[in-house]
RNA sequence: GUGGCCGUAGCUCAGCUUGGUUAGAGCGCCUGGCUGUGGCCCAGGAGGUCGGGGGUUCAAGUCCCCUCGGUCACCCCA
């Protein structure tokens, strides 16, 4: 039997409510904060993400979704949505609108790992950024709209983790210290960090085998390496969290994956996903991607937050998205026996359909019990019958099927008596 | 990319250890009891290349190998 690809997954009528009703959440938050939709293309030239990402990056080093068109072009399905953004921003001219250019996205992301529970190779991110401004509020203000939505879903075991990885100008310092620092443990540290050593010492600092945490543990904070300006940036960001209220703990072990980040480093974990894939959301500042796209100096700053994730969360802390329940049901079924009433009912389920009402009627020919039992099945308010008898008196049952009361109603008022019926305690 | 566990109807699972009649159950689906009225009950029915391929054997859902998929722990990430 045909299956859907590796790692990636249906999303069913019965899990499509919640995703909906988050989905119009996440718009709400976005427009509240003053973002405005941009959707960009699934595909982009592979180098959008190779001169982005970092070429040492694991996304492109091994998950990137890469062929090659008929024109012999590169194309690769994005891996994450801030290079494209930021792409469009260039090729539209987005400098020349009023600055800074707030944008949101809700869309799949493609990376080529080895799936696991909340892990896919297809995933859904929310994702915001900030393009035009170097203010540290900026930072705050678009770290602060996931962080408020989660609250309001009512998650609890959420911990905001904030770093800042520095900018070209300080980094290499930095990285030479660590260098320095873990060449004489070299021969202690795992095989990937050996070969971390030499290509990017930071990510030593996030590996978790238990030998290389512990020298990690001593080695040179980047704090002690931040130039005035990263310092400044950095103190301002928290202390504009602070004057938010809201809670966060410095990490100075969260580097990002991604080359692309500067200054601002941050991570929202879950506590209540047994340590696996516990990290909900990721962003930061990446103030020189717009000019490794050839661009000029654009400043940004922006997060992705991953949706199975967060549905993951929801669930582990036993919420629920509100008002998920109802962006589903059915308000009417109509049931017909014979074939001149199944005709009238054609008509009249149209004609109910017109008036707003949600309705399914019978497209087979069977029994009145089996209609009945379908209308209760699919969960309909009322179902309205239509056979010979009713046809002979131009009128129409109509049942409520959660009290099993039946009224007989002339056919060209079957309609009205439904949309009053069914706005009458819903 | 590395290692462990798992894979039997749409769903949840039994059968596999000690190979041997037509592979079962519950739920769901369809039909009937109720010739025109849902939920409860009863009866019947449909639905399975036992994930796929190869091997061992007189005989494989059951044993072996490969492969695909899921899952967990890594790598890394949302």
């Amino acid at each position: 039997m045909m299956k859907a690809p590796r790692g990636i997954h249906d999303i069913l009528p019965d899990d499509a409510p919640k995703w909906q009703a988050l989905e119009a959440l996440m718009r709400e938050f976005a427009a509240r904060y003053g973002y405005r939709e941009i959707r960009t293309p699934v595909v982009e030239h592979t180098e959008v993400f190779q001169r982005t990402s970092g070429e040492t990056s694991d996304i492109v080093e091994k998950e990137m979704y890469t062929f090659t068109d008929r024109g012999g072009r590169s194309l690769t399905l994005r891996p994450e949505g801030t290079a494209g953004v930021v792409r469009a921003y260039l090729e539209h001219g987005m400098g020349s609108l009023p600055q800074p250019v707030r944008l949101y996205y809700i869309a799949p992301m493609f990376r080529y790992d080895r799936p696991q529970k909340g892990r896919y190779r297809m995933h859904y991110q929310f994702g915001a950024e900030v393009l035009g401004s170097a203010a540290p509020a900026a930072d705050v203000e678009v770290l602060s709209l996931p962080i408020r939505l989660i609250q309001t879903l009512g998650l609890t075991e959420v911990q905001v983790r904030l770093n800042s990885v520095g900018d070209p100008v300080c980094r290499p310092a930095y990285v030479e210290a660590l260098r320095k620092y873990f060449l004489p443990y070299r021969d202690q540290l795992c095989e990937d960090c050996r070969r971390r050593l030499e290509v990017n010492p930071l990510r030593i600092l996030e590996c978790k085998e238990p030998g290389c945490h512990k020298i990690a543990a001593g080695a040179p904070r980047i704090t002690e390496y931040l130039d005035d300006a990263c310092r400044a940036h950095f103190d301002e960001v928290k202390r504009l969290f602070g004057l938010l209220r809201v809670p966060y703990v410095e990490d100075p072990f969260i580097v990002r994956g991604l080359d692309y980040y500067t200054r601002t480093a941050v991570e929202v974990h879950s506590g209540r996903l047994g340590g696996a894939q516990h990290q909900v959301l990721g962003g930061g500042r990446y103030d020189g991607l717009a000019e490794q796209l050839d661009g000029p100096h654009i400043p940004g700053v922006g997060f992705g937050l991953g949706i199975e994730r967060l549905l993951l969360v929801l669930d582990a802390e036993g919420l629920q998205v509100p008002a998920a329940a109802r962006a589903d049901g059915l308000d009417v079924f109509v049931a017909a026996v014979g074939e001149r009433a199944a005709h009238e009912a054609f008509r009249l389920l149209d004609r109910i359909r017109t008036a707003g009402l949600r309705a399914v009627g019978e497209t087979t020919d069977r029994g009145l019990r089996a209609q009945m039992k379908q209308a209760d099945r699919l969960g309909a308010r009322f179902a309205v019958i239509l056979g010979e008898q009713e046809l002979a008196g131009q009128r129409a049952g109509v049942r409520d099927m959660r009290t099993g009361m039946q009224q007989d109603v002339p056919l060209e008022q079957v309609v009205n008596h439904l949309a009053t019926a069914s706005t009458n305690g819903a």
